[in-house]
RNA sequence: GGCACCAUAGCCAAGAGGUAAGGCAGAGGUCUGCAAAACCUUUACGCCCCGGUUCAACUCCGGGUGGUGCCUCCA
């Protein structure tokens, strides 16, 4: 499999640490708020490289962060009159359900900023004790001057980021891209513990604690979106490194945005959707399928029309796997014809076929775009199968087991349990009575009771088919 | 100013040095009592523009143009 690492600015194949087990952590949400589309892009695509990894045989441990206590966290506790704890435990919540609705699995370990005091002080720790780390009167900063390749991923040379005027003033600081490990206690804001004073972390020095407790010195992929290779990413290689000696990680994955008319969707801007809000009115799985259909390193616009587009493509999915489901259900164990052989020979040699293009695209720096494109191969191919006469059962469902296999890589649902109620049934066997006298009023009659009740019949020479509508 | 990325049909979106996947929408057709679904055909002699390399480039190189992002909290 082969990944583009952020670190050399291209694809390398990947080669974990440990033979047959591979360690990733993304930065997750800090737990202020619900979460936005554009926060919802890596959360989805990153548990898909987590399922294609394990479909692919490795023991992945993934390690998922709540930020906890931050800035915004105690900003927004103090507009809504409830402290950071509370704010925290209520957006936890929230992230919970958003993310099992988008079919998000739970990381393997999920900590708590707060939670990992003891790993985040042990860090700082270390830092000062090898000099990468200076106190001040309001904290404890990380020195950059003595990060050897300080940059290296974002390649922003040291020079510039301090011409830059953007680089905040502080005169506690010895150099403008120094950053604080540890903020010494403001009047009424939270506070830890520590050999510093009573205080609490700074933003980088989580991530860089969690992903060593929990998966060691040297990671195998670490993930996040493009915003946060500078600082975010940029600063916990420089801690992690400082005090270990050793590579932190080895693969940088970084997702593109979704826009909003060409423009970064972001909080602040104001111009984002919550997934809450989304799944007010979307199917939850239609906003998976179209956050997987173009590849996470580029941009995507999101809109109602394109999110209306990927529904229809998702329903096509959907009939498919209900048709070879209906079809199969009546279908002769052997080939009723020589047509139907050769349809079952040609189904299975193309689901073969395309197996292996599917394994192609999803190795190829997981390109979702290019394997959801071997879904819709798929579901010609045994559409196609499905409608010649005599075509044995189990073709059929080779095909959709392929189908399900791959929709459950993407972790997409292909399969709609609908469950059809005693009420809409009678009417379906009464309307079957109809059909069979050539009562075609009557039946059409029918058929819109059916409607009516929120169910959609077709007729196939199968009999009726009943569906959700 | 510094550093990156992107530019493919009406829309969305893969892709590759050897002649453009797939989806949505549209048109025509087959099937059907009707409908639905499905299937078939059809929609880029061309992939922003100009040069160059090559037997061959949309795919590589150079230069433009346009757009976006990061450099400040941010997925």
């Amino acid at each position: 499999m082969r990944l583009y690492n952020t670190l050399a600015r291209e694809k390398q194949e990947f080669v974990p640490v440990h033979p047959g087990e591979v360690r990733m952590y993304a930065c997750g949400p800090t737990v202020y708020n619900y979460f936005h589309i554009g926060n919802a892009r890596p959360f989805v695509l990153f548990d898909v490289l987590r399922r294609y990894l394990e479909y692919r045989g490795y023991k992945v441990t993934f390690v998922q962060n709540f930020t906890d206590i931050d800035d915004k966290m105690i900003r927004r506790a103090a507009e809504e009159g409830v402290t950071v704890r509370e704010l925290a435990d209520r957006f936890i919540g929230e992230y919970r359900k958003d993310a099992a609705r988008l079919g998000i699995r739970p990381a393997t370990h999920q900590p708590l900023a707060t939670e990992c005091m003891a790993d985040i002080l042990d860090l700082i720790g270390t830092l000062v004790a090898k000099g990468f780390a200076y106190e001040t009167e309001d904290g404890v900063y990380f020195d950059t001057a003595k990060s050897e390749g300080y940059g290296k991923l974002s390649r922003f040379p040291l020079e510039d980021l301090e011409a830059g005027a953007r680089v905040e003033i502080c005169a506690t600081k010895q150099h403008p891209t120094d950053f604080a490990v540890w903020k010494k206690k403001k009047e009424g804001e939270p506070s830890w513990p520590s050999p510093w004073g009573e205080g609490r972390p700074g933003w980088h020095i989580e991530c860089s604690a969690m992903a060593r407790r929990y998966l060691g010195e040297t990671i195998d992929i670490h993930t996040g979106g493009q915003d946060l290779v500078f600082p975010h990413h940029e600063n916990e290689i420089a801690q992690s490194e400082a005090a270990s000696g050793k590579p932190f990680a080895n693969f940088w994955l970084h997702n593109g945005f979704i826009n909003v008319d060409n423009e970064k969707m972001s909080k602040s801007k104001g111009n984002f959707f919550t997934v809450r809000d989304i799944l007010g009115t979307y199917d939850a799985d239609v906003v998976r399928f179209f956050l997987l259909s173009s590849h996470y390193r580029s941009p995507v616009n999101f809109s109602a029309e394109l999110l209306e587009a990927a529904g229809s493509a998702l329903t096509r999915i959907r009939t498919c796997t209900s048709n070879l489901e209906f079809v199969a259900a009546a279908a002769p164990g052997t080939a009723g014809s020589e047509d139907a052989a050769r349809a079952a020979e040609a189904l299975a040699s193309t689901g073969k076929d395309l197996r292996t293009a599917f394994l192609a695209g999803m190795d190829d720096d997981f390109n979702t775009a290019d394997a959801i494109g071997t879904v819709f191969e798929l579901v010609r191919a045994a559409n196609t199968a499905a409608a010649v006469p005599g075509i044995p059962a189990g073709a059929l469902r080779d095909a959709l087991a392929l189908l399900r296999e791959i929709c459950g890589v993407l972790g997409v649902a292909c399969d709609e349990k609908a469950h059809v109620p005693a009420d809409v049934a009678a009417l379906v066997d009464q309307r079957a009575a109809a059909r069979a006298a050539k009562d075609w009023k009557r039946s059409d009659g029918i058929r819109a009771e059916i409607r009516a009740l929120g169910f959609d019949v077709k007729d196939t020479p199968q009999g009726q088919q009943v569906a959700p509508l």
